[in-house]
DNA sequence: GCTATTGTCAAGAGAAATCTTGAATACTTC
DNA sequence: GAAGTATTCAAGATTTCTCTTGACAATAGC
């Protein structure tokens, strides 16, 4: 009877991890997180609130011990602290799924209509990769193609597809990727390449989830970035 | 750009999951539900407080969707949604053993000190079982026995474990099971054995992961739970 | 050293969460 | 249908969370 005070604070203790979590910007910082390391600056920009609101919000993210920062210059770079973040991460959306109302509607909402767009699920993409007969396009911001892609992917920012299609053979069987299933980039990007009368589809999930799988990629393996200083390269 | 307000409620809502194990006292409610369907007053006690305050904490749970409820005579009953919502919780406590940062602590200061108590693995219990030259006890409370547990197991509650001490073959090979990894019921029960002279080892883990391993349980088949009215059967 | 860049700290207003208390509701049993 | 049991509702005091604003700190490059 007397551990009643030592039961709730070990309770407690487990309850941050999921306090962590429990803010929808928070959430948008981990998703971003789970594609790997990023700055304070590109965190802000990323969920669309200051860079003061962002900071508190990651440092509420370091105090709970789900991420970790590191100096790189006059950036900090903030990365998830292990794998089992993705996983917890990975399971409270799926558990948002089965079991929160309202949530498909949302998810519809924000990711409009998928019906028209043709998916592919990894073990598909695998075999395709294997007999190379597909392009795959990495359609996140470079910064993530950085520091982690599927292999034989090329890194194109759904921004900037439009002024590079030209560069994507006519005929060619495209799959494009993002960050995951409630990520927008590989939809529009699908929708674009459609349009312009090519075939693409959407890989069902993202770049995270073919890291989790063990499937073939290329990781970042400096750990202090190359920063795009001049940083007109990208746009060309 | 317009889409802001659309992302910001669907990751709103996904951490409405986060949100409802956000609190110490909701994520022991989760812990005992692990263990199967229990009424409000049980869940009450089992957590130390009021009905109304624990009333309004299974409130809160089910509006998030993770768990469900059943009328069930007078009483209401509680259980967990589904099979994912038992993962996310164990992922969680994952994620905060490897990651929060003084739970190793606080869990040594409930648990107490486990180094000289005997643990065997879920594998090593399952070939024991096979060979059938082991005795295994459930020492959780009767009514989370009722609702399921190990097949060839025998329900004694640790609070009962002494007066029936007898009862129990002198050499034989002794294993406890209780809730899980936070769950004091199978230490205590095994510190007592050993003091009684028998051989006994912990689960070092509890049914929940036995379930979800996929290894022989007897499940409650009666929706509607047989009550004990004349309650005195058990204590015999 | 000086300045620009990047991130953190501190204080405060408004909103949400937590726990308590006492009253109200829904079902069972007599 | 009256009484009893189990649970929920409602209101309020206290604490915590969230976001904003403006000041402060650390590093890079000159």
């Amino acid at each position: 009877m007397t551990d009643h005070r030592a039961k709730a604070a070990l309770y407690d203790t487990l309850a941050e991890a999921a306090k962590a979590l429990a803010n929808g910007r928070r959430a948008e910082l981990v998703d971003v997180l789970a594609q790997g390391e990023r700055s304070v600056e590109e965190l802000a920009d990323e969920i669309g609130h200051t860079l003061a609101n962002t900071s508190q919000h990651l440092q509420r993210l370091l105090r709970s011990g789900l991420v970790q920062s590191r100096r790189d210059g006059t950036r900090i770079c903030y990365s998830l602290s292990g794998p089992v973040v993705l996983t917890l991460w990975q399971t409270m959306r799926r558990a948002a799924e089965e079991h929160v109302a309202g949530l498909q509607q949302l998810a519809e909402d924000y990711l409009g209509d998928r019906s028209q767009l043709a998916t592919i699920t990894r073990d598909q993409l695998r075999e395709r990769l294997r007999d190379g007969d597909v392009v795959v396009l990495d359609v996140r911001p470079e910064p993530e193609y950085a520091s982690g892609h599927i292999r034989d992917a090329v890194s194109v920012p759904v921004q900037d597809l439009k002024s590079r299609l030209g560069s994507i053979p006519r005929g060619a069987d495209v799959v494009a990727y993002c960050r995951g299933p409630y990520c927008v980039y590989a939809d529009d990007a699908v929708r674009l390449l459609n349009q312009n009368g090519l075939t693409a589809a959407r890989l069902e999930d993202g770049f995270p989830e073919w890291v989790m799988a063990g499937l073939p990629q290329v990781q970042s393996t400096s750990t202090s970035r190359a920063r795009p200083r001049s940083t007109n390269e990208g746009a060309a």
